[in-house]
DNA sequence: GATGCGTGGCG
DNA sequence: TCGCCAAGCAT
């Protein structure tokens, strides 16, 4: 039995780091409050290759909270057209008119207040902190989380109050004293590049010394998986309504729900009998082929259907429906199933 | 505590 | 192909 002494969990891991972590990221050069906070906002839910297009933009466009918090939201959603999740991205411009108002245009210091503005929870607030002053401050993201459950052996879905809670814990108790921005960097590149949900590189990783699920060959059962959800089926009717100029009639939806604050195809029934009130008349009715787009818990199965009004009949329209031409709808940022949708009709794809 | 919220990558 | 799920948070 070897009875010498390890170096301490956060030390090997930022030996670690020093050599093979990842310091060209978009969001470290430099890292600022705000390059932090929005990368960290891009990257929930969301993988590093897709976020780098999107960050490098938002920098032109929003390069301080101030510009941000001066944007339109429509410009500010147009840019988040095809990340998904789009209340990150209300919650962005949200925050930006808060800091603006409160905080003197800048981010606020402590975590508490930083959990106070929309969209930041305890990991994101500690990931801007620890990453853009240097204090180490715990993280508990995905790859955080799997780390954690392999070198502690913490059992159960990271769901639960009780396994998050001692996650949290874990997490707390492995921060190194000093080099907060590169211990964070290093926890998460260890679970992205070594510590991996399938074929961990155990060989390869700094802490497999210790790691109590190697110890036990629990490496590919830890951490517990998600219990599986049912997922449901929906129908939803898009209205492909044209004029005679080749102008297409888009519905700007309520802010909250799906695609919320987006323009999108109208949709649903209700919506019919209101474009019937505007007086548009249909001289031509054509269903387009169905087809299925999947979420996370909804399986949706989109049935557009093609209706073309007369001239002269769209008189008055209501603020939250406008008619767009091609490129005017490019430059809104659709949802990825209606601007695929829409790319296929003008290509003639489509019937 | 359970659900809703998007999209794309990957095995 | 298809199911899983990724740098989570809000309600």
């Amino acid at each position: 039995m070897n009875r010498a002494k390890l170096p301490s969990f956060p030390d090997r891991l930022l030996e670690w780091w020093d050599r093979h972590g990842r310091k060209d990221l978009p969001w470290q050069q430099p890292r600022t409050p705000y390059r932090v906070w929005i990368s960290e906002i891009m990257l929930q839910q969301t993988q590093v290759g897709t976020v780098i297009p999107y960050f490098e933009k938002w920098m032109d466009d929003f390069p301080d909270i101030r510009t941000l918090a001066h944007a339109p939201l429509d410009d500010v959603l147009t840019l988040w057209a095809g990340l998904g999740y789009y209340a990150r991205a209300r919650n962005l411009h949200k925050s930006a008119l808060i800091c603006a108002e409160k905080f003197s245009g800048n981010l606020p210091a402590t975590a508490e207040a930083l959990c106070s503005l929309p969209g930041i929870g305890l990991s994101t607030a500690n990931a801007i902190i620890s990453q853009s002053t240097d204090q180490p401050a715990a993280v508990l993201d995905g790859n955080v989380r799997r780390v954690l459950a392999r070198h502690a052996a913490v059992e159960g879905w990271s769901g639960k109050t009780a396994v998050q809670k001692i996650l949290w814990s874990e997490a707390e108790q492995r921060l190194p004293a000093a080099r907060g921005a590169d211990y964070t960097q290093a926890v998460m590149d260890l679970g992205a590049t070594v510590c991996t949900r399938s074929k961990p590189g155990c060989d390869a990783c700094p802490v497999a010394a210790d790691c109590q699920a190697l110890a036990l060959s629990r490496v590919s059962d830890l951490p517990t998986p998600k219990p599986p959800i049912k997922v449901s089926e929906q129908t939803v009717h898009m209205l492909v309504v044209r004029d005679n100029h080749g102008r297409i009639l888009l519905e700007k939806r309520p802010p909250a729900g799906i695609w919320g604050g987006l323009w999108c195809l109208p949709s649903g029934s209700t919506e019919a009998r209101a474009l019937a009130s505007l007086g548009i008349a249909e001289v031509e009715t054509e269903p387009l082929s169905p087809f299925e787009h999947k979420l996370s818990h909804i399986r949706m199965t989109i049935c557009p259907l093609l209706l073309t009004a007369v001239e002269g009949t769209q008189v008055k329209c209501p603020a939250n429906l406008g008619w767009f031409t091609s490129s005017e709808q490019d430059g809104l940022g659709l949802p990825r199933p209606v601007s695929n949708l829409l790319k296929k009709l003008n290509n003639g794809e489509l019937n």
